[in-house]
DNA sequence: CAACAGGTTCTACTTGCATCGTACCTCCTG
DNA sequence: CAGGAGGTACGATGCAAGTAGAACCTGTTG
């Protein structure tokens, strides 16, 4: 079972899951984001600047996090969200490369 | 510009698209189904017996076609589709390796 | 020719999901 | 303590997509 914030571990991740977490453009984008970053990049949501409300962004997030892509880092003061890379990497191998290998769009 | 029949070639294959596309649990059982028969092989839609009409079948047929998955292929007699295989592994390479490490389900 | 099998198309229904506004929470800073 | 920044939770809404039924097409087989 997922922690106390949702995160699955590795063996928990389902493909479907993960499938329908990047086929939103919005979350594809954060995650080819991230992937243009350097690796263990810590961002809060805020950072990317989605063209949409907060609490849609934050929904957007929480299908991330529930999907296994991303892990929330309580840093006490705010918030940050950091790429799962290793893990995604070693679960799904060659999926992350895809998504990178895509070009940036709109 | 996809052919009279709605395939793209490789270079006009969408991830995004094709993420859609699979996330689908229907649809990801026939590509996994795809995966598990030898290379090459054809099958007829009914084949894969979805459990849902004949309409909305056609429908799962369509997107996984128009995605780049599928080609359908006329035999004068009754169509079959077949699994874009070396296509799809030049143009996302590690996908279909992905789907078919997937266990079944259901 | 009639009947059937396999697919497609069209229309309609219904479910899912992205979206938003509001209210609320937590931590920091005047 | 009051206010702001960053996030979350909940309820409502609107559109996209999965679904089914009916009509139709094509090729095969009695």
């Amino acid at each position: 079972m997922p922690d106390e914030d949702g995160h699955p571990r590795p063996d928990e991740m389902d493909l479907r899951t993960v499938l329908h977490a990047l086929a939103d453009p919005l979350r594809f984008a954060v995650i080819a984001q991230f992937l243009r970053e350097p690796e263990e990049a810590e961002r809060t949501c805020a950072y990317f600047q989605l063209p949409v409300s907060k609490s849609t962004t934050s929904h957007h997030f929480k299908v991330m996090r529930e999907a296994g892509l991303l892990r929330m880092v309580d840093n006490g003061n705010s918030r940050s969200v950091v790429l799962r890379r290793r893990e995604l990497d070693a679960r799904f191998p060659g999926l992350l490369a895809l998504v990178g290998a895509e070009p940036a769009h709109d």
